[in-house]
DNA sequence: TTGTTATATCATAATATTATGATATATGGA
DNA sequence: TCCATATATCATAATATTATGATATAACAA
């Protein structure tokens, strides 16, 4: 296990990132709609506005998904490829 | 989001039980192996009995994984399919 | 500059996960 | 039956994750 440890635990790491049904949803959204805001995602969530930022912070961090800043807003886009393949393991339509 | 919740939470529950380097060496040994008995994990692993044990607890509890016992020993082998599938994103060998 | 909107970060309480020694159970042999 | 071995479960301390109100920042318009 040593030799590969690294290995593990970087992929432990996206998975745990992915390892949450708001995130999940984020992310599928992603992958179905390409892009969205992060109002927007609030409103189909009905969440607080700093439990959604929260997230999308995760997902940031383990470079799942990227920004681009548009005024005001902020859209999301999936930046991992990997993402789509894991996903299209539990819902065919990605 | 209410609609797929279970959907959802049930594809989170499985990425949750991966999301360990532990639990993803595990898994990825059975995968190459095609199954394993506790002693020998815990030797590759070098982890406290009590630690891989509960580490089989959770891939046991969803489904990951299961059992058949061979006198004392007891064989665990991979019970579901999708595994594979989400395995080799990350490890194209197995 | 001031105000407004969209988003991010901070602080923190509640909850879940992880690790591990101690104990329990199951199997087979003497 | 008694003992040894393999594995599972319990108890619990340490750590991580989650949720959310409060506060901060960034962009733009008036």
């Amino acid at each position: 296990m040593d030799n590969n440890f690294k290995q593990f635990n970087e992929a432990a790491d996206m998975l745990k990132a992915l390892a949450h049904p708001v995130r999940l949803c984020i992310v599928k959204g992603l992958l179905t709609k390409g892009r969205c805001n992060v109002g927007h995602m609030q409103e189909c969530l009905d969440l607080p506005q700093s439990t959604v930022s929260q997230h999308l912070q995760k997902l940031r961090n383990c470079g799942i998904v990227t920004t681009e800043r548009n005024g005001l807003e902020v859209n999301y886009t999936i930046a991992d490829n990997r993402v789509k393949q894991l996903i299209q393991v539990f819902f065919r339509e990605v």
